[in-house]
DNA sequence: TTGAAAGCGCTACCAC
DNA sequence: GTGGTAGCGCTTTCAA
């Protein structure tokens, strides 16, 4: 049995196919009685219409495409999620797209994303290249980058200000009477999540008048439990005397936590400690913790809208800046 | 500036679009020369073929509807990242739909999932009704459920066998010495993680000879954090003399093992834990949890690969049980 | 208020 | 080997 068309209902209900189309599209011109005549018909036959054939036409997908690194992160999750959500409420689908960090995959899936004609692009989490954003250009689609990195600064970004999130961490930290603090964080190359909270971290030092050594930083390549673990134990071992370390992210705290553990450190009593993103880990680890907490799924949201809307607003041509805020738990003692 | 179409190659090559065609798709009847001749026209232009055109004409849209419940769940997630790269693989591209747990959310999806012709359709931790089966069995695509369940047995199911798992997590700790045994759970009425895995507990206890007591399952409707600190604390107050706890969630572990904080308790020395799903939380808390895994990332990829392999071996006719695994960490001390 | 028909970009059939 | 063309299911003029 095939599956009925527009063809197919038009004859159906004796009327024609251009009939059936207006009913269907809430256009004008036609009888309230065929309209009621046309839709029992579909019904009756459960006729669906085929986006495919309308994409035709109206050259468009009302289908938006999400490059991400490592879609199961907490931080890419959550975002996905505000994106998903946004892009439903506004007619559009979703294709996700799981990019690896080597490689050409990016090109690869911006132009399997061309091929199947999406209307908008969405970088998540990713450095984006020259040639990247030069094929994005000539495809046509506008673009958005969300926690993303681009040398082309056409390409509006939806963001934290890291810089300043990592000031103001580092800050709550001195404001409680610390003045040893360490910094665990990625690499000090990586522009997106690495440098910018290295340079809060640093000015809010120098702010305070607390004199910055490079040796009270332990990074690592990635933002992940283990390498926050073994970060906390590099540093640890180096500087006995720190009295809070800053993490830049959820995950390397909860690895710092551990490395605490093992070296019978307790936190907060022996060792402060502020995490970075709120992601939900944040509330699960003993103690809970203190951190900065990146608006994720309100990052997915604002990128969906800046990204469909048509750019009335010249405020926001080149982007957002998302709110962060500290958020207070247990993981950070006052020193009198 | 109009976008390249075949019709427009074909043209500056001086050749057919019947001859375009079949070069792009590889198929026969040409010369090298033409071949070599259209291709460098193509790249010169930067031509890109039109999938929704294509796909008007081959009836499909290689696209593959994934719905799940929560997006940014841990578990779905991981579930999720296992799709997408099985589905890349295959030429395939991921819809993903974030449907509510309440309302007709799924429908709605399932309808927008039919007029964008999708090839197939994967469920998620979700439960489906009769109306959702009935309407997929009409949309005439195949369907698979995944950590799901559905009345209608036609549909096949990647899973986990959530009974099996309970009954071995709870024997490894009867194993070790423990008789006074726990648990936290998702409601006795949900068919899906609640009452398989309540079942497999209370198998565990009888199959040993360990009287069951009711009270001695605490259950939440959710299997979050909060869920399991509160669970537990009430479990703890009833039954002060248990020695080990299986939580049907590693988000509920994470949760126990804070009420355990609070209550002064310290695992594993006065409390065994188990937890359940073998997320990457399971490794980030502290004490660091033994788990029974799911492979969530391989469940994403053979639900895809039976999706979209045409079913040739009835043996998988009615889906895939995927193996589980006991992850032995930190949390379970052993009775002497 | 309605219908006929062109055409979106492409594939596949048939003819040469 | 190659080209002409019907037609996928739909929207949208243009006429009636």
């Amino acid at each position: 049995m095939q599956k009925p068309t527009i063809k197919y209902v038009a004859k159906e209900a004796n009327v024609s196919i251009a009939t059936v189309s207006r009913i269907l599209n809430n256009g004008v011109g036609y009888s309230e009685k065929t309209k009621k005549l046309v839709l029992e018909t579909i019904q009756q036959m459960g006729y669906s219409p085929n986006a495919i054939a309308r994409g035709l036409i109206n050259k468009q997908s009302n289908t938006i495409g999400v490059l991400m690194p490592e879609i199961s992160g907490l931080v890419s999750a959550d975002i996905l999620q505000g994106i998903e959500k946004a892009a439903h409420s506004q007619g559009q689908s979703v294709i996700v797209c799981n990019t690896a960090p080597f490689g050409n995959q990016t090109m690869d899936y911006l132009k399997l994303l061309q091929e199947k004609q999406v209307d908008g692009l969405l970088f998540t989490s990713q450095f984006l290249t020259t040639e990247h954003s030069t094929y994005i250009k000539q495809m046509d689609v506008p673009a958005i980058t969300i926690s993303a990195y681009s040398n082309d600064k056409t390409i509006p970004a939806v963001r934290v200000d890291d810089e300043q999130a990592a000031y103001d961490a580092v800050q709550y930290l001195i404001k409680r009477g610390h003045r040893h603090i360490g910094m665990i964080s990625g690499s000090p190359d990586d522009p997106l999540a690495g440098s910018p909270r290295i340079n809060g971290y640093k000015k809010a030092l120098y702010d305070h008048h607390i004199e910055y050594d490079d040796s009270k930083i332990a990074w690592r390549y990635g933002f992940y439990f283990e390498d926050g673990r073994e970060a906390c134990s590099t540093l640890l071992q180096k500087h006995p005397n720190l009295t809070a370390i800053f993490a830049a992210s959820d995950e390397l705290a909860s690895g710092a936590i551990a490395a605490c553990y093992e070296s019978g450190l307790s936190i907060p009593k022996d060792l402060s400690l502020v995490g970075y993103d709120g992601t939900k880990l944040s509330k699960m680890t003993h103690p809970a913790l203190t951190t900065v907490s990146q608006h994720f799924v309100e990052m997915g949201e604002t990128a969906v809208n800046l990204l469909l809307k048509p750019i009335q607003d010249t405020k926001y041509r080149s982007g957002a800046i998302i709110q962060h805020q500290i958020i207070e738990r247990a993981s950070v003692r006052t020193i009198n």
